[in-house]
DNA sequence: TTGTACGCGTTATCAT
DNA sequence: ATGATAACGCGTACAA
């Protein structure tokens, strides 16, 4: 049984448009509008998202692209941390909201976003600098939201946090305990996060006259690529480890007990992320609390933001970050 | 620059009609075909679905709801592999999929589904008997296909694997290796896998004239609940431990060494589910493999064939499992 | 305040 | 094989 607005017109006794009136708040005198409402209210009535977007161009429908392995879902708690950050604030703006994971190519996937052609915006993950999913969706009409900076367009709406500076601040704090052979393990080179948190560690070495030269070492965001990553590295002597993000300092974290070395006594170690796994190791682990969720959060508020007036420039929002010191590299001394 | 059907006409000189049985394969000339293909590739134009879903009554979209905290993604592996079964099949069928997870109450979500009112249909997870989300949904018109099985309705289409037979043929297994003392960890109390599960245990145990009086614990699919119910259990004194899950059996395994006691010699450990988690514990847990992405794209099949031909009542799919007998059980033999 | 009428981009039916 | 033309359900100027 298709409730259509013709239906409940002719239920009411008005015109349909009078009908569309009441729903979409128009002006209609208040005796009608009580009539109107309690034929929606006894037909239960549902308009019809198609007809809605096609008339007026929006459909309160969104799509999100998390361009990564659905396993990682679970892998890199990252991602669902991002994910939950943005549908908690979808599902209270939006009707609904599209997902596509990293199923297809990014070619592909960026023609089946296009082709649905009733989405009212996208945020999608921009890990590197050249990604023809994202550049696809900048250089169409789609009001765009990306999590994650690309230096290349100030054009485009992002939301980020400022990998150089808390992974400066993350060093200096390593520093500032004493130590002086601080390894990095990248994250995976290439994408800007990555690149930009080892910018902030030699920012960081540089400032106080600290050599990096054999002290880094390329991971890949994930715990077996930082034990490889750690084990080298060990190889060369540190007494610091600074990882990509928690899951690399995790498996670093092995590859020193591997060693029999102690954490945090013979080498310092520290994370970026603060997933709950950091919390969770033994011995806890220090690193940067770069709101996840809140990244999430505000990347879909600025797509609202940006639907709302799509004049009004690009937004891009800059989220802070807190470094989380924890006993991997003050051990012993409840963190601060 | 919005590419219509109309501009593709004029363009190539042909009625919009024709354009339209070009991109439908509808009859049209060899000539007329290629000199249309060619307008259509120069301007890489995409039908627009809202009208076509208008038009047709078909959007090539559907639903997914997996009413969970959205943390529980990457807490519980189980539904990141279901979903990506789901992905995987639908990225091939489908023009996309929207998400639904637990962001808000079941009626809410219930009322948001229905109102978008484009997708095709929805595949829904259904863990409990009574779920107003998963009834509303039935009681639409939307054609739905359940994750799990709900012995009330057999009218409803259905993917699952059959849980008792499942459980008994692992409770069988600890009881072959010469374990008489039996505990089982429940799942969530009220979920259909659950309590299956447990029938499943009991039957065993019943066949062989085994009690299991005090050998039932509650859990709630938890390593924390595992944890709790475990300790209890050990209390009880028992030489082996059938968990809801996997995930209840890593928390079991926490308690266990607590006590200082070995598995399995002391205690022989089983989950459910056959998570990757599983083979990576110490010692590798045997545990039931219940196919889960296989579970998620058989879903994905069964609502292509439903809507493919409506008629034909409902699709029921019951998927097999398979025993994995790893060293948590039968420790220093290799698995068979 | 209310109704009429047109347009949104497609599919599908009917002539031609 | 092709072209008009009528739906599909809704929003919205415009007129009344």
């Amino acid at each position: 049984m298709p409730q259509t607005l013709d239906d409940l017109a002719e239920m009411s006794g008005v015109s349909r448009a009078t009908v569309s009136r009441v729903i979409n708040g128009g002006p209609v005198s208040e005796a009608t509008r009580n009539r109107v409402l309690e034929v929606i209210e006894r037909t239960n009535y549902r308009p019809n998202m198609a007809a809605r977007s096609l008339a007026s161009g929006r459909s309160g429908l969104v799509g999100v692209v998390l361009h990564i392995p659905p396993a990682m879902l679970f892998k890199d708690p990252y991602f669902a941390l991002l994910l939950e950050g943005m549908t908690d604030a979808l599902a209270e703006q939006a009707g609904g909201m599209m997902l596509w994971l990293g199923n297809r190519t990014k070619e592909e996937t960026l023609d089946r976003i296009l082709q649905v052609g009733i989405l009212d915006g996208v945020i999608v993950t921009a890990n590197t600098l050249d990604d023809p999913l994202v550049d696809g969706l900048l250089a169409s009409e789609m009001p765009t939201v990306l999590v994650g900076h690309r230096q290349a367009d100030l054009s485009a709406s992002y939301v980020d946090v400022d990998h150089i500076a808390a992974a400066e601040e993350l060093t200096s704090h390593l520093i500032d305990i004493g130590r002086r052979r601080i390894g990095h393990i990248s994250g995976r080179r290439g994408t800007v996060s990555g690149e930009d948190r080892l910018t902030g560690y030699r920012q960081a070495m540089a400032r106080v006259g600290l050599p990096v030269e054999g002290l880094v070492e390329d991971g890949d965001f994930t715990p077996e690529g930082g034990y490889a990553a750690a084990s080298s590295l060990l190889d060369q002597g540190v007494d610091a480890l600074f990882c990509g993000n928690d899951l690399s300092a995790e498996g670093a974290l092995r590859a020193i007990r591997h060693r029999g070395l102690r954490v945090p006594e013979d080498v310092a170690l520290a994370g970026f992320d603060d997933l709950s796994l950091a919390a969770e190791l033994d011995p806890p682990l220090t690193t940067v609390d770069q709101g996840v969720e809140d990244q999430g959060a505000a990347a879909a508020h600025a797509l609202f933001d940006l639907l709302k007036d799509s004049e009004g420039g690009p937004r891009r929002v800059t989220l802070p970050t807190k470094l989380v010191i924890r006993q991997s590299t003050v051990g012993g001394v409840p963190a601060r």
